[in-house]
DNA sequence: AAGTTAACATACTCTGGAGAATGTTTCCCG
DNA sequence: CGGGAAACATTCTCCAGAGTATGTTAACTT
């Protein structure tokens, strides 16, 4: 996400830098073993800076759900529209789905470590509707590759028992990645292109002969 | 696991009756923001009790763990050494591996939603080396899948580009259940049957058509 | 029936870490 | 160049929740 040249949301520099940084800090070990002060001390500095930027520590979990999702709709939708069969186009967005999840890892598996939990206990009112929101994202981001499925079986270029089950079963392998990817900075990017890959054909083609 | 006529290791029934509520706690809140009290109440008595008997919060976790591994490992061991073609044994494998994620949900959502990261920080060194036990021991267990799939290939009756990553795929379409899953008390086990069916069916079988 | 121990309940301590209050520096704008 | 106001750093409060220390009860043993 750092590397970007332009910040999402007319966010600043320094407000970004943190959400990087809590980002990190929520993989390495969960985001209710992370502290603040983690946070701080990686960036170099302190607390203070911390809020005076984030109202809460669930504020900042919460932008990072944010542009986790974010990350992966904008990668997806321009898949979306384009005019080609529908098992082509699922692999295609099965293949996406898996890079976005490598290349923005910290986020990705910040958001794995925290689904629904975390902020159902203490949160603000509002916190609770924001992540209302985002877990509604989610489904619809979800429903992108049901929608996808549904559309091959009229076709006759897919075919599955059940279209629910079998977007579950695609997600399931594609998210896995958050579980045992781990980030390696040598790692070429035709690597993790093999594993998205390698991942999204598994799933699509099958394991039998 | 509490409606199991025998105990596990020789626990007597008390002791069980705290590991379920547990991971009960572990997970409608998370291992971590489950409390101790939590655990308690949802008995109907309060710290001493739990403390009496175990050590610490960790301890229980683990013990949690180590029921959920048990559960999968006795389950899939016997279908390991029957005699049928690679490709009809992973069938069955997943299906059971499924269900047994399904029968035994909370332990399995509970270590699902702490896997290494919430031993890794604090914990005593001696629970370090139980925990690495453990995981040595998931280890194994998805060699046994692994190991299926290898021997599939050699048959003929299966075929991915990669075992290792095949094997995630599968597993991680699986475990998958784990995020999305949730128990209705109402359902009944054909219900259950037909969502192992499904999914082992789609990950083995693909989406193509 | 007195002593011992297991199985808890009650009452306490103590610390990590969230968040607030307050100080300090830098920068910007008239 | 003075006077806000961001953008932080420092310092303090405060409590939840883990673990402990100490009662209390019941059951078991000899």
């Amino acid at each position: 996400m750092s590397d970007l040249g332009t910040l999402p949301e007319g966010k600043t520099d320094s407000v970004q830098q943190i959400i990087d940084a809590a980002a990190q800090c929520f993989m390495a070990k969960g985001p209710e073993k992370a502290t603040i002060d983690d946070v701080a001390s990686l960036l170099g500095s302190t607390k203070g800076r911390v809020y005076h930027h984030f109202r809460s520590k669930n504020a900042i979990l919460i932008e990072v759900h944010n542009q986790a999702m974010q990350s992966l709709s904008n990668t997806i939708n321009p898949l979306i529209a384009r005019d080609i069969p529908a098992d082509q186009k699922l692999l295609e967005m099965a293949v996406a789905h898996a890079n976005v999840i490598m290349d923005t890892f910290p986020f990705q598996r910040s958001v794995r470590l925290s689904v629904d939990i975390y902020l159902l206990g203490s949160s603000t009112t509002e916190e609770r509707e924001i992540m209302g929101k985002l877990i509604d994202a989610r489904n619809q981001y979800e429903n992108l590759f049901r929608d996808v499925i549904r559309t091959g079986i009229e076709e006759g270029t897919l075919n599955v028992p059940d279209v629910a089950m079998a977007t579950r079963a695609l997600l399931g392998a594609l998210n896995g990645l958050g579980d045992w990817y781990r980030i390696r900075p040598d790692q070429s990017q035709e690597e993790r292109e093999a594993i998205a890959q390698n991942l999204a054909d598994t799933v699509i083609h099958g394991i039998k002969a």
